[in-house]
DNA sequence: GGGTTCATTCTACGGTTGTTGACCGGCGGC
DNA sequence: GCCGCCGGTCAACAACCGTAGAATGAACCC
């Protein structure tokens, strides 16, 4: 018997082509978003040839498509104020590392319609499970801000990398936030009582 | 003496022509963003040719910066709390008609680098006005954060469109950041006396 | 082991884009 | 009234990009 990975066969070299063309193309629209990356950089990029990388993903909508795919980031659910430390937390992990595939959506979301509707797809369940939480009549306008400030910090920080927001630690930004969190989270106390 | 609107003077028809392209070029800039305009597109919707857009602007690049000029937004100075609520006046008037100037360079930011370049510097002075008045050993963290939560909202309403935000009144969203606002602005009570 | 499938490359085409230079015609000064 | 400046147009070039299709050679199945 020969190794496994001695001499790869013929599928697994394929899977392995395809995974290391879908990082390079993670990586280069994270930098350059969707117009500005070429399938020729993308190829180059995975040692392959462009060909290729049209021959497997059929075309550039649908490479970035695949190369953008994410997990829907569920929050646990409960109290307003429980969703909003959870919130917290998600937003902790992705100051830190945030995958390549999110940033590319992020960076494309601006000046490509699909990447657009791709961002607000992802970003819906989320939304939905804060307005969900949040009893309140606004809670609707109140998801959004959450979720607004999330990106917006995110994105000022990965791509924009503001000196004020790329420095911080992550800790720091969010206990300063959760403030914010809490007050946004919570239903006004003339009608609603808190915990 | 003949009416000056009637038949206008070659220097009044150039700059009438520079200006017609320049609105037309903040719209397109502003929709599409940097990469998706065409100076064809530019000078179709000014209705003139695109060899004029070249002559007058030199490049597409020259042509995006005369485009995305904005003044500088500043805030009248005083106490942290008062900065907080002209940041959040200024907000206001930015969520009800932000300039097609200033969306234009929102657009472009992620994925030009000369217009993030420009995104930054046009944040700079408010960013430092913020810094200064808030007076804590993490101002600048904190001016980062309250200045990505603006721009995080104003891009999600007016360039993302997300219903949650685009469909709210201006006066809502502002009562509802002005507790964070307020918060984030003030030095954590341990060392600091309010106002 | 022979025929086939398939991973991979090469070449090329059509379209778009930024940019250029020649050209035209009317306004302005003399 | 004439000449030159200048607002404006037209046609074209060179580069680049997404994409298609033929070609090749090695791996796989029977």
């Amino acid at each position: 018997m020969t190794e496994p990975s001695a001499r790869p066969t013929r599928a697994q070299q394929r899977l392995q082509s395809e995974e290391r063309i879908l990082a390079a193309a993670r990586q280069i629209f994270a930098e350059l978003g969707y117009e500005r990356t070429t399938i020729r950089a993308v190829a180059s990029a995975a040692g392959v040839d462009a060909g290729l990388v049209m021959h497997y993903f059929g075309s550039k909508d649908l490479l970035f498509a695949r190369a953008v795919e994410v997990p829907a980031d569920e929050l646990p659910g409960g109290t307003s104020g429980e969703v909003a430390e959870a919130l917290l937390t998600s937003l902790r992990r992705r100051l830190t590392d945030e995958p390549a595939a999110s940033l590319a959506l992020l960076r494309s979301m601006l000046t490509n319609a699909d990447a657009a509707d791709r961002y607000r797809a992802a970003g819906k369940p989320q939304l939905n499970q804060l307005t969900e939480a949040i009893s309140a009549p606004d809670a609707h306008l109140r998801a959004g801000l959450l979720s607004a400030i999330v990106h917006g910090v995110i994105a000022e920080r990965h791509l924009l990398r503001l000196t004020h927001l790329a420095d911080a630690s992550p800790e720091q930004i969010i206990d300063l936030l959760r403030p914010c969190f809490q007050t946004l989270a919570t239903a006004p106390p003339t009608s609603g009582k808190p915990s």
